[in-house]
DNA sequence: CGACTAATTGATACGAATCAAAAGCGGTGG
DNA sequence: CCACCGCTTTTGATTCGTATCAATTAGTCG
């Protein structure tokens, strides 16, 4: 697990509320809401920052008063067992926020994948800004839902499905999340490397290559590379998914 | 899975405010911080009901736009998939606050086990209480966020556990609780039966069932019945349970 | 006390893990 | 530009934990 060595977070003080303004996430992120009001001294409150990749920049049991909101790239979220063993528990991708937690302590890591920005709000600005404006509040309580709703379809997964079908529920997840975030309708992206594939669906490596390798040899999808995937059946994937995420109908 | 059938739900329309007063189960419950100030008007928007064992009282995919506060009993929350796999998502006691969903519809079903009283709050009558009381809103989202927090410590066992380490951490989350909830503190009852044990835990009744032979025959737990057991070396079984909660050190 | 359901125990089968090796891929330097 | 090295992914052989199938025992209720 080499890619757990932390690095350094390169924080870049810019003019925050013109970075905002031309933000391409703001659209699918909590803060979306605001960009209607006049809300200049919400934004000048956050600070955008870069991870490199392969950074853990939040720790388990780490406090940390502070919300993030990812705007470009992908991270995994994880919790390590005394053994070592990985548990991924989400990805994150643009939108994603992250930092819903108790008493400001988290309970899981959060790592880079690739190169990540992101925006910084504290806490307590959040909070003051949410008791005010109603549609902040609806929005982050939305998210919370969803990440709420997502653990619970996972908790499914894990649970109940074969490999093959945890497989499925991935790609058609995935699938999902890239086509809002991307607008890409069949072409999936695999920031992530079989390990994380592996750790996030409770299989091991091995299995998710061979079931890829089965998914390609029946026609359900191409590879382009190994990190690059084609829908060609999007009925049979999600046939397999299962009810496991709520129908991912796409469009 | 005969269980899952519906019966009636007694509404008893009693003097509410009265029964807020005496509730034993305010303490640890999330209308708490209202109880010392003067709230009749919150209370009194209140219903208890009584739910007889064995019902579905919130439907997967219904609206419903409640919530639930445990008072006494316990009940189940489950996702089933279509060809009838059911996995248990968790198990409500007194405390437990249902309801956290987008936009009111639930994405999962909720069934008691035996009798549960419980609260009945209508989320606009929430809200506005909890937009004027930052206590009550901190109650709500700790609520919610303990919720999360579980879901991710459940999404760790089923990802990467052993049969073993899975009732382990079964055992001794119930054990926490139930000295939360009803003071207890080696005494472990289990109110579910074996199949909600095995669907909690992915994986079968009859593993469940050996797994609870080899802890009884290695000194780990007693029987007093199949429902009530004896924690006899709480060490060996929080090692087993491993970093699936965080240390579940009691008293 | 008998009938039904829940829980336990036993024998076997199977899916995925593990162990092992080969192939693919990306980067580096001669 | 190609050869080499390390890392990721794929493929193969075998093992192992848990599921499944089957039967017995315990517990509960009329």
């Amino acid at each position: 697990m080499s890619s757990l060595r932390n690095r350094a977070i390169d924080a870049s003080a810019l003019d925050q509320e013109a970075v905002c303004k031309t933000c391409w996430a703001k659209s699918f992120s909590f803060c979306k809401p605001l960009h209607a009001a006049d809300m200049g001294g919400f934004f000048s409150a956050a600070a955008s920052l870069k991870v490199n990749p392969g950074t853990v920049f939040i720790h388990d049991g780490a406090k940390f008063p502070f919300y993030f909101n990812i705007t470009r790239g992908a991270t995994r979220s994880f919790k390590i067992l005394p053994d070592g063993r990985r548990q991924i528990l989400n990805f994150g991708v643009p939108g994603t926020l992250i930092g819903f937690s108790d008493r400001s302590i988290f309970d899981f890591s959060v790592e880079s994948i690739n190169e990540v920005s992101l925006c910084r709000f504290t806490k307590d600005k959040v909070d003051f800004y949410a008791n005010k404006h109603p549609e902040l509040r609806k929005s982050l309580l939305d998210k919370m839902m969803a990440e709420l709703s997502e653990s619970y379809a996972h908790t499914l997964v894990l649970g109940k499905m074969s490999a093959r079908e945890r497989l499925a529920f991935f790609l058609m997840k995935q699938n999902k999340t890239q086509f809002k975030v991307y607008g890409e309708l069949n072409k999936i992206n695999l920031p992530m490397n079989r390990y994380d594939i592996s750790d996030y669906l409770g299989i091991t490596t091995e299995t998710v290559s061979r079931t890829f390798t089965q998914f390609e040899n029946e026609g359900i999808i191409t590879f382009i590379k190994a990190s690059e995937i084609i829908v060609r059946d999007r009925r049979r994937l999600g046939a397999l998914a299962g009810g496991g995420t709520r129908s991912p109908a796409i469009g």
